[in-house]
DNA sequence: CGTTCGATTGATGTCAGTCAACCCGAGTGG
DNA sequence: CCACTCGGGTTGACTGACATCAATCGAACG
């Protein structure tokens, strides 16, 4: 009975934790946050497990509560294209919430993940209750829209250290912590996640990466982390 | 005196035309919408035109009503990396709605072009009058990030033919008209513009072209006009 | 200690970018 | 009316960078 062990420190106050985190829900006070967590539904995958396939039905919202997960299609080549890196506070399925449609995309955990899911027709209730909510979407909708402009610029470049470059100036705002020597990233994805999130071979990743270490812009620290040593020099390579 | 001119077939009942032509605004009845009407300003652009610079300031929403334009940005190589093509109906300038930022592209009239503009804080006011509207938009800029993601998952791949094959169908999609041997695209872009939007020279465009051509796929009327013979050649192309 | 999976490094081939020449049609001006 | 020019498009030859293939390494884990 795993999801009843879970289940013991999941608490209600848990819950609200989950729907206080997320931005949409930002502006709501103490009681519309009840109401909005009483639609909740909790699930929780291991890594390596798909949360949604492509072409796969979806009408939920689905909010991640803890751990992280990579939204992907395949590419011609039989490669994935990886989308999204989704955090603890990101959400997805957003776009179902007015069309039922399918998914866009694959979605697999890539760590144990903690996912809140609301109804698609809950959420459209909540919605008409409380519409500052639709602002807040569209607000975060401005930005993930901002995201994926920023990487068709990158994509559009022919210079692949730049994109190497711009992919660890990304890892290093999101996941980057401050130290004295530099920025140390613990990296969400393989050198193979990586090749696939900016389009190009692995080899070529690791490559750069070394190119990158001995030019003493990084140090790598075994394969899942990176200090960035330099990062006026990785972001005048990406500009 | 061309805005006077201009001004003469430029009736209220042609500002409703270009609201009502707009979908977020489709489920408004006749009086919301001369509410809007009222805080229309038009404008109108020649051809090369710019519209909207980066980092420049964009308080309004803009709303296309005849024309096209081109939003871009420039790249690491000093070229073009063009993002959208807005046409009637299309609109821009949204992410400024809620925060006050620059703007993140360029946008310059591809022809003679006329434009709505709503200030933000109008815009903002009408959309707590009218919180359908904030869906409508949300339901909008879905459509845009399906469009960006599937542009990404296009300069993913590296099999070039695939990304003109892509572009060809997205334009047929927009722009073709159905004839008896195929369907019938005016090109909105030179070659040199279909190649900052798929991210490659436009000597490859040009190459990429003929052969389709020489393959029997597709004919080509002097260089602003395309004919699709096989449709599903291009289809298989992509996937 | 061995196995396995991911990462690295090296060698080779291929394909798109670049440079350059040329073409063509639309203006333009004599 | 023709010659010239100019911008955009096409075509060819060459080059270089990345993909690919293959071998090796190395760390994690049982």
């Amino acid at each position: 009975m795993k999801q009843a062990s879970h289940c013991d420190n999941c608490t209600l106050c848990q819950h609200k934790l989950c729907a206080r985190r997320v931005p949409i829900f930002q502006e709501l006070n103490q009681d519309e946050l009840n109401h909005v967590v009483q639609l909740i539904i909790r699930k929780k995958y291991s890594k390596g497990e798909m949360i949604v396939f492509e072409d796969g039905l979806l009408d939920s919202l689905m909010i991640i509560n803890r751990g992280q997960v990579k939204a992907f299609r395949d590419t011609q080549e039989g490669k994935e294209q990886i989308l999204y890196i989704f955090s603890e506070g990101d959400f997805f399925g957003e776009k179902n919430l007015l069309i039922t449609q399918k998914a866009s995309y694959h979605v697999e955990a890539l760590e144990e993940t903690l996912i809140c899911m609301i109804q698609s027709r809950d959420f459209l209730k909540l919605l008409k209750e409380y519409p500052e909510i639709s602002l807040k979407i569209v607000e975060q909708l401005s930005h993930r829209i901002d995201r994926l402009e920023q990487m068709i610029r990158n994509m559009g470049t022919k210079n692949i250290e730049a994109r190497v470059s711009a992919v660890l100036l990304e890892f290093a705002m999101k996941y980057g912590k401050e130290q004295s020597e530099g920025v140390l990233i613990e990296l969400p994805l393989s050198r193979e996640g990586i090749a696939n999130y900016i389009g190009v071979a692995r080899e070529t990743v690791s490559r750069k990466l070394s190119i990158l270490q001995e030019e003493g812009i990084i140090n790598m620290i075994g394969n899942k982390k990176v200090v960035i040593l330099d990062k006026k020099a990785l972001e005048n390579e990406v500009e």
